[in-house]
DNA sequence: AGGTAGACCTGGCATT
DNA sequence: GGCTGCCAGGTCTACC
């Protein structure tokens, strides 16, 4: 579900609540393959009279920093989101983790699909040290992309999802990039010329902050969706070229948008412009 | 190296 | 309304 800007979106909601600074006064888990590591006796020792000093993003990772030097690593995988709320709000049977704070706020982890995974850690690079880069960091210039590129002769799509390669782009943002770019999704990496690879390079960092600017991508209702912090929708599926457009005319040259599998995804591209 | 299938889970939908 | 079978935005592991 959350790629990019939907983590960002969230790590901004977070950033803004009244959060930052809480004190845990206890925990409660109810699903226990949620917490990755450690295990939950000592995650809720570690955790236990510990306030959340900053939350940030890596990826689409969500790192929180508590005050006892330990990092709260979380991936939202396909159906986490969190809740910041009051003890009154009624009870959800998804949520897999939840942090009850001094005042009887209460952070929730709602995952419907039980994918979602928690990491308490001293070094952050145990967890996200295999990733690659962020693309909307100045220091992802073009002639690193460009040699990231080189020598790759994996098939486009499979690339770009592949999270130690470059970090932020899931299923949504990848279909959407390509078809900026007019590229095939099946085309290996190195075979693609520097004029197009420009593109490429461009259309990545467009899509990202065209979804960041809309506050990510929410596709429809009900619990297997993204959603912000306070339970509302992002706008970014209003304005989606491709993604789960099968049927639908190219925003482009109006011809019918058709749909593949490319490493076991769906995959949505339009035939005439982007072609092998 | 690169690719593929299966695993992890539950809800939603029958469609393009 | 209830059932079946398939599909889903992510990542990891095993295996060719």
């Amino acid at each position: 579900m959350p790629e990019l800007p939907e983590v960002h979106t969230i790590v901004q909601d977070l950033k803004q609540s009244r959060l930052i600074g809480k004190k845990i006064i206890s925990t409660e888990i109810f699903w226990p393959k949620t917490l990755a590591v450690p295990t939950p006796e000592i995650f809720c020792q570690q955790v236990q009279g510990q306030s959340i000093q900053n939350v940030d993003r890596r990826g689409k990772y969500i790192i929180f920093q508590l005050s006892n030097q330990m990092f709260l690593i979380v991936h939202l995988r396909m159906t986490g989101r969190f809740q910041f709320v009051t003890s009154q709000t009624p009870a959800s049977p998804y949520v897999r983790i939840q942090f009850n704070f001094e005042n009887g706020d209460q952070l929730r982890f709602h995952d419907t699909r039980k994918f979602g995974r928690w990491y308490l850690v001293s070094d952050v690079e145990e967890i996200i040290g295999h990733l690659g880069p962020e693309p909307l960091l100045s220091s992802f210039t073009f002639e690193l992309f460009e040699d990231m590129m080189k020598n790759r002769k994996t098939l486009l799509k499979s690339l770009l999802l592949d999270q130690s390669f470059i970090v932020g782009l899931g299923n949504i943002y990848v279909d959407e990039a390509l078809w900026e770019a007019k590229l095939h999704p099946l085309i290996p990496a190195n075979q693609i010329n520097l004029k197009h690879l420009k593109i490429l390079y461009h259309s990545i960092k467009y899509v990202l902050e065209k979804g960041i600017q809309a506050r990510g991508t929410t596709l429809g209702p009900g619990r297997t969706h993204y959603y912000r912090l306070d339970g509302s929708k992002g706008e970014h599926q209003t304005l989606l070229n491709v993604f789960r457009k099968t049927g639908h005319p190219c925003p482009r040259c109006g011809h019918l948008i058709e749909k593949l599998i490319v490493a076991q995804r769906s995959t949505h591209i339009c035939p005439i412009c982007q072609k092998k």
